[in-house]
DNA sequence: AATTAGCACTCAATACGAGTGAGTGCTAAC
DNA sequence: GTTAGCACTCACTCGTATTGAGTGCTAATT
């Protein structure tokens, strides 16, 4: 069997009208709503034939059709025209962020929540891969007797904090001296770069407070790098609850439940096939168990050629891909753009 | 009508099944299943008595009773016996935040957990009112020409930081002469007693930094205090996806979409008549639209005498009061000592 | 006087069956 | 190749009967 150009229209018809309203679609709603110029049977018989091709399957027997996971990825692939934004919509994004905002945090959160208004479905938002942020600032802060707080500010923005102990007799003054040494050794390099030889040197000027040193380090290179770097924002979570498919609690259980476990939202955003533009995977392409009735459509965000990390879009299966795919792609370059325009120098 | 001893306990029988089963309860179940020495016929006659008094209700004709609020009432003033915990849940309290725990914002969060996990309901916490916290260190780091963070610790360990723009000729080594300034004239204030005379010092020592110093004034006046000393944290929001009566969607999304509402959500742990102790607000008690059908209950938690705040448990009328007042009391009083013992000696 | 057995009654929930209608597939005519 | 026509399928709706948990009332019992 072939794909012809009536077919291909056909599967348009019944694509989009199954997006649109969630329901089976007949032959003869398609006949009537699409001018296709030919009859409903003559369109049942093409949808016998688009069946037998695995592009549309039938709930039961006397209902309509809806897409399969292979028809709406050969809707993607090849028949779908991307949405236009309207002018209202490309300014929210081109000016979601004015120039105000500079702190990397607050550009992700409103990406997020930006996608997911503009969606409404849900967004995810990666941080960025910071093997490329260095730390701007080092500062220790006497808390109390024994306690003091680092505070590491990357040029990114990104400002992480933890208090930890010290012995008893450190004043301020030693925490302002080991400070500054920090920041004379450390500043303007990546968390990656601080390497052996480097924290020797710093041993070597502070020995006598190589135990408070030990624990800043220790800090900056384990609790820095994996906690804040590799944050999820996620937005709109609640919008899914708008979808007819979500109508049931046991369902929405299901997701709620996998959003929760941030590991596993995690390795969603983490596919490993993921190039420049725009990736869709439909239904059972996912590979997360939880999600096989959802698509997501992702991409990456970048600077220069540097791949930071990735942003997307999760929904049912009968999402809206014209739509979606037009906003995570120009929101993914206005990310890429604002986030250069932020770390502008520091690359 | 009065209450005699027979008309309690079968109350008492009908509350702690409907909180058992969710499903209206007849007077056969209460004769089969608690031994109260009379026949199902009395317990009807007497129900009917309850019914009268406004205690229970049936939700129609052919049904069980229900209880009223008036009866959950009745039962939580006068016959509830609170609940005692295992050896590992109060385990789980006492050791919830163990030394190592030393940030209040750490703490408040944890709480929230663990109140969840405990109570299978949705927790929030109040963040401490602040009034009494004070400033312990001020930095100010040049991200890049024209752009500076300011960074405000607080002795809570909370740590607050926006970027700012600045004039492009400032340095980093200006900068560091106003942290030291706002330093020596701000630490050990509280954010409250930062007052005009104060500021008109700071002016009079910087006066050629008078336009950044306007900027990091009007950031800890404004900012600070507003955003960050009065976040609620929310926790266990997905349990009530567990209960029965949330078993439609329409329901879940009234009382999800409020408790996205951050300043409505403020405002149910704001009531004003709270004193000390536990509070017990079920269904139209509260005043809130959305969870007339929702009970809440609540404990302060306070250094000394000073109340600092609220945590309290959310869920529906049909919650486990004697379980959820024992482990609300028993939290807020562990948050009391566990907040005294970081911020001692600071009050 | 209080309790209880008995009974008629109510009404949500369930099951069942007929009717409806949207949809199909097949066939024969165009 | 297209389409009109038709028999067929099957979810869905709606009305009716059945069931059963529960009630309230009354009369008998303690």
């Amino acid at each position: 069997m072939k794909m012809d150009e009536r077919k291909q229209q056909i599967l348009l018809a019944i694509i989009k009208d199954y997006i649109d309203t969630a329901e089976p679609v007949g032959s003869r709603t398609i006949s009537r709503r699409y001018k296709l110029g030919v009859s409903a049977a003559t369109i049942r018989n093409e949808m016998a034939d688009l069946e037998d091709m695995g592009f549309i399957e039938q709930p039961h027997t006397s209902a309509g059709r809806i897409p399969s996971n292979l028809g709406y990825r050969y809707y993607v692939d090849c028949l779908m025209q991307r949405e236009q934004l309207t002018e209202e919509e490309e300014g929210a994004i081109r000016h979601g962020y004015e120039d105000k905002v500079r702190e990397v945090g607050e550009v992700l959160n409103r990406t997020g929540r930006l996608l997911a208004n503009l969606t409404n479905y849900t967004a995810l938002v990666q941080t960025p891969r910071m093997g490329i942020s260095t730390v701007k600032h080092i500062q220790l802060v006497l808390m109390a007797s024994g306690q003091a707080m680092i505070i590491v500010v990357m040029d990114t923005g990104a400002v992480n904090h933890q208090i930890v102990s010290i012995p008893e007799n450190i004043t301020q003054q030693d925490l302002d001296q080991i400070s500054s040494v920090l920041n004379a050794k450390l500043q303007g390099r990546t968390m990656g770069s601080i390497r052996l030889t480097l924290i020797k040197e710093i041993y070597f000027e502070l020995a006598k407070h190589r135990n408070i040193l030990d624990l800043a380090i220790e800090l900056m290179k384990d609790q820095i790098p994996s906690v804040k770097e590799d944050k999820i924002y996620l937005e709109g979570v609640f919008n899914i609850l708008n979808q007819p498919e979500f109508h049931n609690v046991d369902k929405v259980k299901v997701l709620l439940s996998l959003l929760e476990q941030e590991d596993k939202v995690k390795d969603i955003l983490k596919q490993p096939n993921q190039g420049l533009g725009v990736t869709i995977k439909i239904g059972s392409e996912n590979s997360q168990q939880e999600i096989q009735d959802c698509s997501m459509i992702t991409a990456t965000y970048q600077i220069g050629d540097k791949i930071l990390g990735t942003i997307g879009v999760l929904g049912p299966t009968r999402m809206d891909y014209a739509r979606v795919v037009t906003v995570v792609d120009s929101m993914s370059s206005n990310l890429s753009r604002t986030l250069e325009r932020i770390l502008k120098g520091n690359g």
